[in-house]
RNA sequence: GGGCCUGUAGCUCAAUUGGUUAGAGCAGAGCGCUCAUAACGCUUUGGUUGCGGGUUCAAGUCCUGCCGGGCCUACCA
């Protein structure tokens, strides 16, 4: 047994997300924790929502709400939609807790007193209309390069030319509309991550077991142009955590906070913290998962995210984490992913084209969408939602494949045998067969689920699915029930374990449909199977069931042609 | 512009890292079965691995030049 410390990328608070959020991330790190649980594993599974920043303010003025009740709202919407999608976080905390103020300001107090903090006064646009400095992509104007009148102050979207706020014609406020600009000096402080690039380059280099997808674009920011640069880790904004050094004040930094992306990834930290105090744990307990020097020495964290997430995990948190000089727990593996792409173009969340997580729910349970977006997870490149696929996969794989063979073996063990495991006979040549196909196929299953294979994983489990449907076929106990019912008792008292082997192996995939049957056939325990032939005689002769209702209905061309025209543009 | 990834059957993806005849699922065709959600099983059609050069005993895999797709490029988070 190990210790296996799980992070999924913090959700920004701004609103419900989509399915291609949900598996770039939460979802695949909820996969790969249940699984670990199985296994016998101690596993802390932390998300958290990200909650600062100048897009919350905006939404909260939006909502016409203060912007720490809006936070508040919206964190709980998500953590009942990561409920819903069965997201077995042991904690989902937020960023602008108390331990995450904490932390933050003691990170960049100890970064401040090891030398990697710089204080550089700048230039930055200040709105008066809008009573707010102005990030740069919120300022629109005139492009100087092409004459696109809509052009953002970071960069030009109709001729991608990169801009500077100042090079913008007649710029206005993109949130008023204003033009009552002005340029004003403005102190931040920067995190000098050039001082630790070295360290950081080393450190990615030993990692030679991460995804390409990780690594490369760690080396491109390393080492592009003039190599990795410093980072602003302070905003003019009233929402986020107040600049302090540690416990002090930081002089000529009063009013500003920290920006987002500085302490987003502290409240991986804060998160086990806040979930320390949930459970009524001290500081020890939840230490010994983030402090080297307080046991977490043994302990392996794997990080979830989506690739534009990459930079921030491979290189601005460590670069806090190392030069804090303090000993904390760095990531061992990063898994990330491309995006999720929706019939044909991108999930929007400003045009509301595609699927929410809260729409997702509404439409169908859980398990299908997980079952379909674990197996088309964008693991070695973009991937594309479409209803058809959708349909498909979800209709073929669960309803006929895993759902019609709980059907099909369980009443027929009821119109032969009655409700209970049946009695007599010997293990026959076919069930023998299987049990040494299922030891191969399982241990397949185990190393790519290991390895955080996620969709070879799922290929492997729904072959295991199909070996039971070639089980049934050429051992065919509907015809040895007329001559040797024995015979067909001893088949049938197999897969009735088999199905019991699929709910608990298919469990970090299809939840809920793992306890539906684990409920029909009365069994409580769900130990990962070890020895097959043993795993399948677990349930005894005489033990009683009841046939599950439907596990997977199908979907219907009709609602799969409804929910196309219904998703494909503008949310209501 | 620069960098990275990618192009394999109609569709979605594999191919043990240079090693026999490039494999699965879906879709299509045929056969079988009748326990089951018109479900299941077996067989089968289908490939000049984007295109052209090169290295090698051997290339889907390595090099190179084109062509196409995607992502990143540091103030969205």
């Amino acid at each position: 047994m190990s210790r296996i410390l799980i992070t999924s990328a913090i959700p920004y608070i701004n609103g419900i997300k989509h399915l291609g959020n949900l598996v770039g991330s939460q979802l695949p790190a909820d996969l790969f924790a249940r699984y670990c649980r199985a296994r016998g594993h101690e596993v802390l599974f932390l998300c958290a929502t990200d909650e600062h920043g100048t897009p919350a303010e905006l939404a909260a003025a939006k909502a016409g709400m203060p912007v720490a009740e809006y936070c508040a709202q919206m964190h709980r919407t998500q953590a009942k939609l990561a409920a819903g999608f069965r997201l077995s976080f042991d904690h989902f905390g937020r960023s602008s807790s108390p331990q995450n103020h904490r932390l933050t300001q003691h990170f960049a107090g100890k970064l401040a007193e090891n030398g990697f903090i710089a204080e550089v006064t700048e230039k930055q646009v200040y709105s008066h209309a809008d009573g707010r400095f102005l990030p740069d992509r919120y300022i629109e104007g005139t492009c100087p390069n092409c004459g696109y009148d809509k052009a953002r102050g970071d960069q030009c979207e109709n001729c991608t030319k990169q801009l500077d706020p100042t090079d913008l014609i007649e710029p206005r406020s993109a949130i008023s509309g204003s033009t009552d600009l002005e340029i004003r000096e403005t102190k931040h402080l920067y995190l000098r991550q050039s001082a630790l690039k070295d360290d950081l380059d080393a450190w990615i280099d030993s990692k030679t077991d991460w995804p390409v997808l990780t690594t490369s674009i760690a080396k491109k920011w390393l080492h592009d142009g003039d190599g990795l640069k410093d980072r602003g880790i302070t905003r003019d904004l009233d929402w986020g955590i107040p600049v302090r050094k540690g416990e002090e004040e930081w002089p000529g930094m009063e009013g500003k906070v920290f920006y987002v992306w500085f302490d987003a990834p502290i409240e991986y930290i804060a998160c086990a913290a806040e979930w320390a105090q949930a459970q009524g744990l001290d500081e020890a307990d939840w230490q010994s998962w983030w402090r080297t020097d307080a046991g977490a020495d043994d302990v392996r964290y794997v990080q979830f995210m989506g690739k534009d997430n990459v930079p921030f995990h491979t290189l601005s948190f460590p670069a806090t984490l190392m030069g804090s000089r303090e000993p904390w727990k760095l990531v061992d593996y990063i898994k990330s992913f491309n995006y999720l792409n929706y019939d044909g173009g991108q999930f929007s969340t400003s045009q509301g084209r595609g699927v929410f997580m809260d729409q997702a729910l509404e439409i169908l349970p859980a398990d299908y969408w997980r079952w379909w977006l674990l197996s088309n997870a964008p693991e070695t490149s973009d991937s594309e939602f479409t209803w058809e696929k959708f349909q498909g996969g979800v209709n073929k794989d669960l309803a006929d494949v895993l759902g019609n063979f709980v059907s099909r073996v369980t009443k027929f063990c009821r119109s032969k045998f009655g409700e209970e495991v049946p009695v007599g006979g010997d293990l026959t040549e076919e069930g023998a067969k299987l049990i040494a196909e299922l030891d191969t196929r399982i241990a397949a299953y185990v190393a790519h689920m290991d390895a955080i294979d996620i969709r070879k994983a799922a290929t492997e489990l729904r072959a295991i699915w199909v070996a039971g449907n070639e089980f049934l076929q050429t051992a065919a106990p509907w015809t040895s029930f007329k001559t040797d019912p024995d015979r067909a008792a001893s088949d049938i008292r197999l897969a009735l374990n088999l199905i019991r082997l699929y709910a608990v192996i298919s469990a970090p995939f299809l939840p809920d449909a793992s306890a539906k049957l684990m409920e029909a056939l009365r069994c409580e325990t769900a130990d990962w199977p070890g020895d097959v032939g043993e795993a399948l005689a677990f349930m005894k002769p005489g033990h009683s069931f009841v046939v599950p209702n439907t596990l997977f209905a199908k979907i219907p061309d009709e609602d799969r042609e409804d929910w196309a025209e219904r998703f494909a543009g503008q949310r209501t």
